[in-house]
DNA sequence: CCGATATTTAACTAAGTGGTTAATTAACCA
DNA sequence: TGGTTAATTAACCACTTAGTTAAATATCGG
């Protein structure tokens, strides 16, 4: 939790707070014109701690102006996750690698399954919740 | 959290089931082979609790082998949460914040009417700085 | 100064997380 | 069969999270 990766993970990991930063993809914006959207289903404190949350994990910085509270997006930690990530990018690009043959064999098969028939619902893959 | 997105990016927020996962990149485990670094720290139904918010967020599938639970990477979940992220490399890649201001005068110009947005806002009171 | 706007803080709650120890299930093997 | 190994489940605990309402803070504008 203390470490960087996790705080950047752990901020994403909450859909309020990527449409957050997806509106401060398309430039700044205060406190309140961010929670517009959001006022519906959940108030404003709410919304500062989100905001708090991505402003800990050095995602959003806040800067001053008059009661205003301009916000813009920082990227930089994006860049340490999506390097984490990318390391196992051959494990959904069906690519040869240590577990390939296996991993290759298991697809197929589900592959060929899903292709005998078109009623087959297709995406399902047995995991319960 | 019931977003499949959320539910990724939670799952990697922690070291230890980032570990598991680069452990698991290496070639198939069972559950005591993972644990095993991790014993000194703690307990393993803490690994066997790790591996089920891997499993649930479905970066890892669990198989049977008599007594042992061989458990391979699935690395699908990862490429929607690195297909997230990407749509923001713009905002890591040349961040220096002495251009800042400059970069965002040229982002500026497919963006406009956003800008825009915020001065009509503080506009509707006289607002001065 | 007063009143409105913007935002934060405080105090509280319900639910989730990450860990524990102890008991349980399941399969192997001698 | 009984003992050992592998793994999960149960019950519990401390802490965090995501939200609430109400009050506080700060700044502007007249």
């Amino acid at each position: 939790m203390h470490d960087h990766l996790s705080q950047t993970f752990q901020a994403l990991a909450d859909p309020t707070r990527r449409a957050i930063l997806a509106k401060l993809s398309m430039g700044e914006a205060n406190v309140s014109d961010l929670a517009k959207p959001f006022l519906k289903e959940m108030s404003l404190p709410a919304i500062t701690k989100h905001l708090k949350v991505l402003e800990n994990a050095g995602l959003v910085t806040k800067t001053r102006d008059a009661q205003y509270r301009p916000c813009k997006l920082n990227g930089a930690p994006l860049k340490d996750a999506t390097d984490w990530i990318e390391h196992y990018r051959s494990f959904w690009e069906e690519s040869l690698d240590r577990l390939g043959e296996y991993l290759k064999t298991v697809t197929a098969k589900e592959k060929e399954t899903t292709k005998k028939k078109k009623t087959a619902k297709g995406k399902s893959h047995g995991r319960k919740k």
